[in-house]
RNA sequence: GCUCCCGUAGUUUAGCUUGGACAGAACGUCGGUUUCCUAAACCGAAUAUCGCAGGUUCAAAUCCUGCCGGGGGCACCA
């Protein structure tokens, strides 16, 4: 549990108790960094004021200025056009800031300790992860990094389908096309969705009765048949054991497997099912084109079938059940083992069958909140999803879907792939068809490409530290380039784009972190608390700013779930420190400013590599 | 047909929730900076009808309406 307070909010509950409204109230006049215009903040109130109570603007913005006079927190302040422009107090500033700092400064108790489950990646396990599951896990991965750091206890599961088509296509090609469980030297997840997957669905077109097999598989799956179920397991194991070597990779890590199976053969869905009528969230239609089948009436009006008119239930159902699991809304619980140990430590368990098999396991369900990051095309399915969950919880239980447009190709990178068409701006991925980027591949060929450039610039280190520090710049610059923009948009993909090494924000928030390394390194020196020396510079000055605010980022960050605003901030910040290192020499400074100087490094150190830990960025000390 | 999302410099984008001061950046282009803590950096210049048209407002990239362009979704499929 993080203690940390958020020091912004000190400093604006005065300021919101001074001008007489609440914090809340305050926020929306409150504009940061307004450098170019005057003042370190500013506060736009006036114009609010002087609209409602039609009062001259330069009167509403001197009374603000009278209220906010007594303020330690500010030092100066002025008025133009109805702003009121304000410079902190930076003596207050800095001690406010000695105070709060240590290793995890920007950790909040925000979140109180609530506990939320978060469910990323979710890919079928028949292939290898390629950029669009990419996005998925960068995402997932990262918010709950974020809300970790504000004080949540955050649940982390994956879920994975293995009763679905694309698994059963992967048997197909093992049972009925020849095709080996395995080929030597090449990664499991990749062989069979490079070759299994995408020769199968070729013979489909060439040898129809190949999909009335696929339909016996997956018959075979759904009644138990035991020599079936063990060649499933056997490679959806394997598959996901690929898989996961990948993400470890990227420093995703998870608590939780889920298996689609296992949710089956738990019945959750009876539960559910009995549940739901008990409270009469859905109903029976009796008449109409309907007749026979069970319906939920959703909040715009249509009846949205759940439980078709033979008795059996729609895709959504089972999404349904899964998701009371998670909040804790019906009695069914799984059994639980543990299966591997993560890279980072960590235990990753696994829902299991074997019910004899109880281990001692952590809480996993019961969340009042949870997460799921899912793509914007199933939004319509979410949206039933959600809307039972808040009518049969009466609002209690908080179920979000996390929407996230599609990663696409360029035409160029589409061509490269062997596909073209003119007129279109990007291009879907198919694994069906082949067209796709897997994340090995494209890990790979960015690490090749940036270790030649570590070499040369670092010819004291061995080829071996040349490669790691290639293989966390590829992994960095990856992880960034997912979460800096808006998850609503869909990301284009270029691979000549990807593979240019300038232009990447990952790279150079890892130049400034590996930068202020460097200095401390170099510094030789125990560094102590800061003494306020005499004047401060404009960079100085910019990078307490930035390091008071930091706390607030990271809370605005997780009210809003949204990760552009750590990345604009470390991007920013790491612009405002080379600014700093230009005018600013730290090592050749001498006494007082030597010494505040370098605890200001340490400490825009510690503020970037905490950023940075959100973004799935790898702190590097040399590069 | 109904519905949701996206549309900001040549390119990638921030800002839109909560309307406020000349719309911030980055890449690319052009020019400059290295006897000095990492030049994967820094400084400067040029580049934007904020998709279009109305409306609300003292004030609109931001809110409302309509339209255009691109994409998604609307199964007794999974």
């Amino acid at each position: 549990m993080n203690k940390n307070p958020n020091i912004v909010k000190t400093v604006n509950d005065d300021i919101a108790k001074r001008l007489g409204i609440t914090p809340e109230e305050l926020r929306p006049f409150l504009m940061y960094k307004t450098y170019k215009y005057g003042g370190d903040f500013s506060i736009t109130k006036a114009l609010r004021d002087s609209k409602v109570e039609g009062v001259p603007l330069d009167t509403a913005a001197e009374r603000i200025k009278k209220q906010l006079e007594g303020s330690p927190f500010i030092g100066k302040i002025e008025t133009a056009n109805g702003y009121v422009n304000c410079w902190y107090n930076y003596d207050r500033l800095l001690s406010l800031i000695v105070d709060a700092i240590n290793e995890n400064y920007g950790a909040t108790d925000y979140g109180k300790g609530e506990r939320v489950m978060v469910e990323h990646t979710s890919v079928n396990p028949n292939k290898a992860i390629h950029i669009g599951h990419l996005r998925n896990a960068s995402i997932g991965d990262s918010l709950s990094r974020l809300l970790r750091k504000t004080g949540h206890e955050i649940i982390v599961t994956t879920y994975t389908d293995d009763t679905g088509a694309q698994v059963a296509d992967n048997i197909v090609g093992i049972k009925f096309l020849g095709m080996p469980a395995e080929e030597k030297g090449i990664k499991l997840d990749h062989y069979f969705g490079d070759k299994v997957y995408t020769k199968v669905n070729e013979a489909y077109k060439t040898d129809p009765s190949l999909l009335e097999k696929r339909s016996l598989i997956l018959k075979a799956i759904e009644n138990g048949d035991r020599d079936i179920l063990k060649i499933v397991d056997d490679m959806v194991e394997k598959v996901i054991l690929a898989q996961l070597e990948t993400l470890e990779r990227l420093g995703v890590y998870y608590d939780l497997m889920n298996y689609e199976s296992h949710i089956l053969a738990y019945k959750f869905w009876d539960a559910a099912f009995n549940l739901l009528k008990e409270k009469e969230e859905i109903k029976l239609e009796t008449k109409g084109e309907k007749k026979g089948c069970w319906v939920f009436k959703k909040a715009d009006g249509e009846e949205k079938i759940i439980v078709r008119s033979d008795g059996t239930v729609v895709y959504v159902g089972k999404d349904i059940a899964y998701a009371m699991w998670k909040h804790g809304l019906m009695n069914g619980d799984f059994k639980y083992r543990k299966w591997i140990t993560q890279k980072n430590g960590k235990m990753l368990w696994t829902t299991t069958l074997d019910r004899d098999g109880t281990e001692k396991h952590p809480k996993f369900n019961y969340v009042k909140r949870s997460i799921n990051v899912i793509d914007i095309t199933q939004k319509y399915e979410q949206e039933v999803v959600k809307e039972v969950i808040d009518k049969f919880s009466g609002g209690k239980s908080e179920y979000t879907h996390y929407e996230y447009a599609v990663v696409a190709l360029s035409p160029k990178t589409a061509e490269m792939l062997g596909v073209k068409e003119e007129d279109k701006e990007f291009f879907r991925m198919s694994g069906r068809k082949g067209i796709y980027i897997n994340a090995d591949d494209l890990l790979n060929k960015l690490k090749q490409a940036i270790v030649q450039e570590t070499k040369s610039r670092n010819k004291d280190l061995s080829d071996k530290e040349c490669e790691d520090i290639a293989e966390s710049l590829a992994v960095s610059t990856l992880r960034y380039e997912m979460v800096r923009t808006d998850p609503k948009k869909i990301l284009v993909f270029d691979m000549d784009e990807a593979l240019k090494l300038e232009s990447k924000g990952a790279i150079y928030i890892e130049y400034t972190l590996s930068r202020m390394s460097g200095i401390l390194r170099n510094a030789d020196e125990n560094i102590k608390d800061a003494s306020r020396k005499k004047e401060l510079t404009k960079q100085e000055k910019k990078l307490l700013l930035d390091i008071f605010l930091f706390p607030d980022v990271v809370e605005t960050a997780a009210r809003n779930l949204d990760l552009t605003v750590i990345s604009n901030f470390a991007s920013e910040f790491s612009s405002d420190f080379n600014e700093f290192y230009r005018d600013n020499p730290v090592i050749k400074a001498e006494g007082e400013e030597r010494s505040f100087r370098l605890w200001l490094v340490k400490t825009s150190k510690i503020v970037l590599k905490n950023a940075s830990e959100i973004l799935g960025i790898i702190p590097l000390e040399k590069m």
